[in-house]
DNA sequence: GTCTATAAATCGATAGAC
DNA sequence: GTCTATCGATTTATAGAC
């Protein structure tokens, strides 16, 4: 093995010392405080020795959010695999969503919570970003959704199928094809899924629904029930 | 008027001036880091004399949670009021809510985003907190909302009683009575509500819905007329 | 590639004169 | 009730020795 690859390798484990580390004092300070200077402390480094690694904070950042998407489709993915029923596809995808972000809440709030002032996200982020509605895409397709929305026919799902541009070229790219009121929905499914564990994580809901992690899981399945009866899954 | 009437109108409008100030500076900085210096420093105050009317930061994040929560629900309600039909109100509210959050993005953040790290709301919050789910509930009071979910027959809906005893406590206290179904719904109809307008504004979705203003609200839209028929309104 | 030292700021909160 | 002064801490980021 090369010198390079030396320091390749004692550079990969040091920058994923650094990811964890960042990602423990998350749990203590929120994203807009995260601080270069006290994750050189916590690993015992100087704190311009760290610039060597992350050349500043918005980097850091860029670095915690690719791998919370990455780590967070990666579970969710496994979940899904487990099963090829379109349904129990579905409610693996909702359940394991929310097991994540119970789990890892501070990067959960990294990636879906408020955006974090002053960070604009590069390029690097929309990839990993897409993983997850990229699963719920492939389920649509699968069973050709084709749901009946009393809405849709009205004057106001007329006026949608303009708004659902974006989407359907979305789709084009994964090349998936359906109706417009499967992508409309399927929007609706993934906007809920996520703002419902935001809700639960944020704090929201309590005096709301009862707040034992039991009571709260059953909800969250009851409404993960009530959306796939929506897409038709 | 006594000199502890002027005293108290001086104190009213400085403080007033603050909540002010600390808004518009929201408007750069985000929740956790905004500076009560700062705020002293852009009124011409010295930092030490504004503790006499913030005694701490968290004293300042409070007023500006309250003022926020009490601001859009005052919105939200007037916009109810100028209809009598449940479907009518129920999309005023849907709108209004969405309409003052784009005007207020960093204030809808502040009480519907990321928790600020190391902030305990008191209890002063949970009152303004309740007003615009309080209109819901009233809506689904009169029109004796019984809406039809398979999901509410099955294995699941059942195991999701025990959940909803929070919200028939409150419901007990609003003096309203509804079935679990409707009770479970109008939950999930406000979680939608909120969690679709933060994925307008926090930028989840961009690449999906088209980015127009027109083409968004045609989307919301939508989306509020799907809940309403799942409502039954 | 890690260190010390440093620049130029910021912050919350308090003490005490007026 | 407003001021100055201060404490004791923080931060991003760079310069330059080794």
């Amino acid at each position: 093995m090369s010198a390079t690859g030396i320091r390749a390798r004692n550079r990969a484990a040091l920058l994923e010392a650094i990811t964890e580390t960042a990602n423990r004092q998350l749990t203590q300070v929120g994203p807009s405080e995260l601080s270069v200077r006290a994750v050189a402390r916590e690993l015992g480094m100087a704190s311009s020795a760290i610039y060597r690694y992350v050349s500043s904070r918005d980097e850091l950042l860029t670095l915690l959010i690719v791998s919370a998407y990455d780590e967070m489709a990666g579970d969710v993915e496994r979940a899904a695999a487990r099963t090829r029923d379109p349904h129990k596809r579905w409610m693996a995808i909702g359940l394991g969503s929310r097991e994540w972000a119970l789990a890892q809440p501070q990067r959960f709030a990294l990636i879906y919570g408020s955006p974090v002032p002053g960070y604009a996200a590069p390029q690097d982020t929309i990839g990993p970003a897409t993983r997850i509605p990229a699963l719920l895409t492939g389920i649509l397709q699968e069973v050709g959704a084709q749901p009946q929305v009393p809405a849709f026919t009205s004057r106001v799902g007329r006026s949608l199928q303009p708004a659902l541009n974006d989407v359907e070229q979305w789709a084009g790219l994964t090349q998936t094809r359906f109706n417009d009121a499967a992508l409309a929905l399927g929007v609706m499914a993934w906007t809920h899924m996520i703002g419902s564990i935001s809700s639960e994580l944020f704090g929201h809901r309590h005096n709301v629904v009862g707040d034992s992690l039991a009571d709260r899981r059953a909800y969250y399945q009851f409404e993960l029930q009530v959306l796939a009866g929506l897409l038709g899954i």
